[in-house]
DNA sequence: CTGTAACTGAAAAAAGTTTTCAATTGGCGG
DNA sequence: CCGCCAATTGAAAACTTTTTTCAGTTACAG
């Protein structure tokens, strides 16, 4: 899990420091995390080091940043997948079952080639209703 | 168009200034503009008072704000759309037909109550191919 | 017309992010 | 192992974006 990231780190000619495992096993633990949440599971961190981090694994293709409306949060890439946001308590859920209808895409005709999507419902979550 | 907008406010119990009119007759140019275009549009206005507005007119449901990862935009609120979005050129286009397949959203099951979605598409338009 | 609650905008504060630069260190070459 | 040095770190400062404050102004109901 870990291992893979340092070791593509590695790969890419960057140093597997103890700053950045730190900030890797604090992604770990949860999704979705605001930079703030991350900092807190990384104390000895310094804030512009957790913010290059960041910036470094994204390039790398290890983290994904998510911009939904309140502030960018940070995920560890996974498969393909999606989120359903609460309007009430503001949790975020993912499901991997992609709703997407390809022959819907009114796009291919319209010379606009598709690389990616990214797709966001919102509404009330079990807990909330 | 700006009549029917200007009503919802008056309506709402909030003046029809003549910042608010300069507001929104910059926003009615174009769409998806970030607060420095729209500012732009309307040189005579305060800082202060174009950000007040756009909040206003958010609340009221007049313009809807779209967070797409490189700082705030906002768009007068239309039919339903989703947004493709050009990695290249950053020119964002706008397609009514909503390629989402109902039957396939997961969430239904799952107690989560969709109230709504949002989907942008990103790849090359097809002046940057 | 007039009174007043709503509104405006300059300045200051707060929040979020990036740059700078001197000191430190991971990891390769010897 | 050791020592070197480019890569890295973090405190401070700078910058960007957004919000708050507050004194003066104005839209508009009565
Ligand atoms: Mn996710
Ligand atoms: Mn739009
Ligand atoms: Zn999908
Ligand atoms: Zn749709």
């Amino acid at each position: 899990m870990l291992e893979a990231a340092i070791g593509k780190m590695r790969g890419g000619g960057y140093k597997a420091t103890p700053q950045r495992t730190a900030v890797l096993r604090a992604l770990a633990e949860e999704q979705h995390q605001s930079l703030e949440e991350i900092r807190a599971r990384c104390p000895g961190v310094g804030l512009v080091t957790v913010y290059r981090t960041l910036d470094l694994l994204s390039e790398l293709g290890i983290v994904r940043r998510l911009d939904l409306g309140d502030g960018a949060r940070y995920e560890m890439a996974k498969d393909h997948h999606h989120h359903a946001i609460c309007e009430s308590c503001g949790d975020i859920s993912e499901f991997e079952k992609c709703p997407l209808d390809p022959t819907l895409l009114p796009l291919e005709a319209s010379d606009f080639e598709v690389r990616s999507h990214s797709l966001e419902v919102y509404g009330r979550c079990a807990a909330c209703r």
